[in-house]
DNA sequence: AACAAAACTAAGCAAATGCTTAGATATAAT
DNA sequence: ATTATATCTAAGCATTTGCTTAGTTTTGTT
């Protein structure tokens, strides 16, 4: 046997996830991560492969984190009132601490291109094709809704999402809870 | 007098806002620019001082393309009807020629960073209100449309605009059929 | 105590970034 | 034709990028 490591690896992660969130993929360079992880770069690559790898990570350690409010919905039972409590939840979580961060996983599709990083953009697909089948089963709940009409609401709400996470970023409070309000009035 | 120039200003600046557009503010090097533009980087620099004067340009050029689609909602006349045909004709602009492109002014207000680039961002945010204004102007339009409910509709309205920029680079042409549907249901 | 293996430090790599500069070339006015 | 001046080419600048590598330090096992 030899040396241990010196750092715990979710722990750095975290701290990753938290700057690649604040500042965008491409905008992170493996520098600023030395110094928001504590560790050094040698330590970056043999731990994580490379920056993609670190991201990766970053994007599963997001996943726990937004989980607590997605598994509410998961176990909410009450259809589209489920979905806007998810849309609340959703605009605390995007701006944690006051800072206008919006969504990782919307960032990060807005940041880089397909053709150049194709394994980060199917993760972020997958991640989003969940949430939009957790609001189709939720459509499903409420008896009366109309069968046919399911898949079209649910990408109206996606849409209604992708947008708040933009707008989370230029709209101040009111504004963001007036535009989910009006959001849920015709479903 | 000396030398003209061999290339026209207007003409160049057409083709830097194509590959701004496809590519992102931060993605575009002057390199990039220079085959782009057919000039090479001492006549970018001479002409528009940096690169972010090629995208200041860029952006004007930008304004006088969508001013098709905008000023056609500015003389509708006809409220809430006049928005659709512009979400819709927004959607046939910010996919032109079958590329996912998104809108420009959406795609860079996600690109760039506020305290990195404060210049760009003031352009962008103006844009985006004035287009806010024309839909709170046309939302008057409708005599019956309760008033204190205008400014939360243009919210909700800007989100979905929003939404749909992101969208666009995501969803197939149904799905963003179907989310425009929706969205005007219940004005 | 000696060894082996993993973890560390720090320097360095080639490539790309935005921007500048030295010098050659073209051209309108005299 | 000469001259002044703007436009061009092309090389180069310092800085930053993602990643590697040579060499030192630590530490569990024998």
């Amino acid at each position: 046997m030899a040396r241990k490591k010196q750092y715990n690896e979710d722990e750095v992660i975290k701290k990753a996830m938290g700057l690649f969130w604040r500042n965008g993929y491409e905008a992170t360079s493996v520098r600023m991560l030395e110094k928001e992880m504590g560790i050094n770069q040698f330590s970056i690559y043999s731990s994580f492969k490379n920056k993609e790898g670190v991201f990766l990570e970053s994007i599963k350690y997001y996943r726990t984190q937004i989980n607590v409010i997605t598994s509410k919905l998961e176990n909410s039972n009450n259809g589209i009132t489920g979905i806007k409590t998810y849309f609340y939840d959703f605009l605390e979580f995007s701006k944690e601490g006051s800072l206008r961060k919006g969504c990782l996983v919307t960032n990060t599709v807005n940041d880089i291109k397909e053709d150049m990083e194709p394994t980060i953009m199917n993760v972020l697909k997958n991640f989003a094709n969940e949430i939009r089948d957790l609001f189709v089963s939720n459509l499903k709940q409420d008896d009366k809704r109309d069968k046919l009409m399911i898949n079209k609401q649910a990408d109206y709400l996606m849409n209604c999402l992708l947008g708040l996470s933009v707008a989370s970023k230029v709209f101040n409070k009111e504004q963001l809870e007036n535009t989910i309000e009006i959001t849920f009035k015709n479903l």
